[in-house]
DNA sequence: ACGTGTGAACCGATTCACAGCA
DNA sequence: TGCTGTGAATCGGTTCACACGT
């Protein structure tokens, strides 16, 4: 077993595809599984045997030759590279409809991911309480995320608003965003990481494939 | 120029830019600019001029060389292309908080996505009307969906009721989906295509990026 | 002269195939 | 024997560089 090698270069991709094998050990250890072989995991998510194997031993070697990989300790040790193992709290803008579901969204505090601040612009949703978070006003968002000292960021706001809020959140100390609004970002910084979460895009995509 | 060429295979990736080319022209067109060049693409969108050229000529020559492209002929060109130019309606099950947000998105019916359908199992929630869409009995999902012709669906219930409710789908002739449950579906058809808007998964990748 | 369209070169990511270890 | 870990081979997608058309 070699040490892990975290100073060469890992693509998105496989980093995406580590999270995705986290959802599969949580699902096998929810029904007790022990022990999974590079094999058996085909079975179960979209992604070949030697790609599984390959994406691990970047990291260094965490499966037993002749046995496989132990469940538990492979979650553990993914749950480590990924950083996700400590508590990353969020920011999200814009607390309509969409922002507002995201504030409750069960599939976030499963993984550790808590929305402690939100941020909105209409008079009427300030101060109120949404699922356990206090709504505050966007102008004061530089000042409230540099206190808390938050990273990650959320943006629920029309598209219009979206390069001047994302450019407030970088200089309050934003990292990474996951925006929501169908419109590209431009922020020239190689340590803040943009995610398009860009669901109108992806469904034209697929009608293309369905055609 | 040359003819479309339909039949050689056209990576997803690129299938997606496509879409994003769409964004970024209709925001031109919002802003009256008529003629664009690919390196001028690169000033909006996070993309390189030859892979913008690429991408497009694959699907046959639509700029004009020493000149640039026609924002107005590119856009419709893309539309055709991808097929969305005729309209696709969308089946979505469960109306909990995210589905909810989701029927009234106003991303989707900009770009010509209308969710015609929606289902639920809560009794409570059942024949109400939400966003104009009258909620069904996710009973009778397979024989509406059926009815109505519809081939696109989103998914959004917890993980435990996702994969019957995917097969149940594709049984009623749903070609593509958008899955928003942190779960993998199992569906071993070439002709049905699954798309997963796994937010934390998205999430904990960033957090790889920004430790 | 200028920007598209495209074969060729390049590069990164996936897969193969097998050595190595339990 | 069985499955991991990994260099080598392969594959596909991106970029280069320039011929071509306006």
């Amino acid at each position: 077993m070699k040490n892990a090698v975290q100073n060469k270069y890992c693509s998105p991709e496989a980093i995406k595809r580590l999270a995705l094998y986290l959802r599969g050990l949580k699902t096998l250890r929810g029904v007790n599984v022990k022990i999974i072989s590079s094999e058996d995991i085909t079975k179960i998510l979209d992604v070949s045997a030697c790609q599984f194997r390959k994406d691990l031993s970047f990291f260094g070697g965490f499966g037993k030759r002749g046995v496989g990989y132990e469940v538990d300790v492979l979650s553990r040790e993914i749950e480590r590279i990924l950083g996700v193992n400590k508590n990353w709290p969020i920011a999200l803008v814009g607390v309509g409809k969409l922002g507002g579901a995201l504030l409750g969204f069960p599939g976030f505090s499963k993984f550790n991911l808590r929305i402690l601040a939100a941020y909105d612009s209409d008079k009427k949703k300030i101060g109120k309480i949404v699922a356990g978070v206090k709504i505050e006003d966007v102008k004061k968002l530089k000042e409230s995320i540099k206190e808390k000292k938050i990273k990650i960021g959320m943006i629920c706001i029309p598209v219009e608003r979206v390069q001047k809020v994302a450019e407030d959140m970088v200089r309050a100390g934003i990292k990474a965003m996951l925006n929501f609004a169908p419109v590209n970002i431009n922020i020239n910084r190689k340590d803040v990481y943009i995610s398009n979460m860009d669901m109108a895009a992806e469904l034209e995509s697929l009608i293309y494939f369905i055609k």
